[in-house]
DNA sequence: GCGGCCTGTCATATTTGTGTAACACTATTG
DNA sequence: CAATAGTGTTACACAAATATGACAGGCCGC
């Protein structure tokens, strides 16, 4: 957890970008930064940023479209956004919300309130899911502690298969394919074979032992599922 | 899945086509080839491919040049483009991304780097319908967990069976002859007998159980039909 | 540099699904 | 009530997908 959050900035003024940039690294953040839509969308699939800070204003999408883009694809909807707009317009904090989007800022504003916000928002979205402990039928994940229990009694799993299994437990009953899991638990731009999650999948199923690993179900043709309900 | 996404590959040097075309074939993809910026537009115009893989340098209209007239003309703006260039410089990278381009690669680069990109591009534009569960007289599929379910109890089906009953699931009340359910379940380009067709019903049906078999319908002379009325 | 742990990839079992043909049956036609 | 075309049913060989076990390289703490 103490691994610096990753925010990314897209505004199409370089300068703003810049100012925001350091204003954020001396807050001890790391920045990327993108000029408009297409680019901010290939960076945050590559790189999957803690945030995102979108300028109100840009040419081709504009920042609420885009906001609602991120918020459709599953991939990306949880990403937190804030919107940076030229001025205090109530109208435009509506459509914001609307769009999902979890703060707005006007310009102009000072380093410290960008901060501040950042960190506002970071500390509420964040929580969510992230930091709750999930139970299925005995079995226990806790994001916390980073421990998993089988009717309390402790299971040992590497680091690919928590991942894997908070990743299960939090989104169940639903069907993934392995290029899906692959880009959920391995990262965007990792390029691995697709095989490679059947391994990861017997070494969850084996570490979960015969009391649970009916919860990794095969889907034929498709690819697996979390659930506690049996197929 | 689906029928195989087509790819056209624009570069004037022909052992790269060709490199590249081996590639994607083997990861079962439909290649077509293009030398230059006009070729490669008849070859869109009359074969809509799925995505297209342009390269940087090119005599005549570069390779950014011809992605922005692609991304200008309505008919062609939709289709993703990646972007191959022969060294990593980013000002390129910029450059591209603004022209719209959805991703880039840097040559040299593996065949899994291309084809993991590649996927990673039509996945992402490919925006995949929302998939709602349909129910009939207490029969369920749900496409999300990808299961069915015959008044709460879960039903075992094979892939083409589920793929079946889900094409009939949302597309009732009309008779299909058998060449059509090949088309829309199978997909246009296998071959196989009309009969086998029969024998996927019959293990649906049974699937089914007396329950809910009425459900799927043989009109003699033409196929079949999916309905919760007696014929 | 030395083990131990993790990871990705293979090669190989094992399981499950698929298409076809043969034969049984049913409705239709005259 | 044949004769016939269209379907239903079953068995089976083969194909495809998944499970499994083994292995080599990378990484990290010592």
């Amino acid at each position: 957890m103490s691994a610096s959050k990753s925010v990314l900035i897209v505004d199409d003024e370089a300068p703003i970008r810049e100012m925001i940039a350091v204003a954020l690294e001396m807050a001890g953040y790391n920045c990327l930064e993108a000029e408009n839509a297409n680019e901010a969308h290939s960076l945050i699939v590559d790189d999957k940023p803690d945030m995102v800070l979108l300028d109100w204003m840009m040419p081709g999408a504009s920042g609420i479209e885009f906001a609602r883009r991120l918020r459709k694809d599953e991939t990306t909807a949880d990403i937190p956004i804030i919107m940076l707009t030229a001025k205090g317009d109530e109208e435009y904090k509506i459509k914001g919300l609307e769009a999902g989007v979890d703060d707005y800022i006007t310009k102009p504003f000072s380093p410290r309130e960008l901060v501040a916000r950042l960190k506002a928002v970071l500390r509420r979205t964040t929580p969510k899911g992230i930091e709750e402990p999930v139970t299925v039928d005995g079995l226990t994940l806790d994001p916390i502690s980073h421990r998993v229990t089988s009717d309390l009694n402790p299971i040992d799993l590497g680091p690919t298969e928590f991942r894997l299994l908070q990743f299960f437990m939090t989104h169940q009953d639903r069907a993934y394919s392995r290029s899906q899991l692959l880009d959920m638990v391995w990262g965007g731009n990792v390029y691995v074979e697709e095989r490679t999650v059947d391994v990861h999948i017997r070494r969850l199923r084996k570490a979960l032992g015969e009391r649970h690993d009916y919860l990794v179900q095969t889907v034929r043709g498709t690819g697996y599922r979390f659930s506690a309900n049996v197929a």
